[in-house]
DNA sequence: ATTCTGACAGCAA
DNA sequence: TTTGCTGCCAGAA
């Protein structure tokens, strides 16, 4: 069957359901969506998550290990971190520590 | 139609 | 624990 809507779109759509102080992953996406092993085209999606109306907040999306891959992809380096923080994500060296702590499986919780 | 690229994941050392 | 190499899918030129 043919995707209705874009790759893309589905990854918007997941990304934002993320829960406020909630992180997740682009394989957990890509899984989610029932294309697991495309986690590279989620960075993609997510690359043009900007051309989107609404707001995406693809600085809750990391990679598996936690760290901050598309931090240079907000403007400043800081900003992705800065957010993170802010939700209260305990970050370090660019890799969030309480990473496991604060993951969100879409596939498990959104479900 | 073919080729290149990408904000990754998994496995080995 | 980190670092490096390979495989993966979907879209853009």
């Amino acid at each position: 069957m043919k995707t209705e809507y874009s790759f893309f779109e589905r990854v918007y759509e997941i990304t934002a359901k993320i829960p406020y102080g909630k992180v997740t992953s682009y394989g957990a996406i890509a899984r989610y969506i029932a294309t697991a092993g495309s986690a590279r085209m989620v960075g993609w999606a997510l690359n043009n998550c900007h051309t989107r109306e609404e707001y995406i907040p693809a600085h809750r999306v990391v990679n598996r290990n936690g760290l901050l891959t598309g931090k240079h992809h907000f403007g400043n380096s800081t900003t992705m971190q800065q957010l993170l923080e802010n939700e209260g994500a305990v970050i370090e060296n660019d890799r969030i520590i309480n990473f496991r702590e604060k993951f969100w499986d879409p596939s498990t919780e959104l479900d």
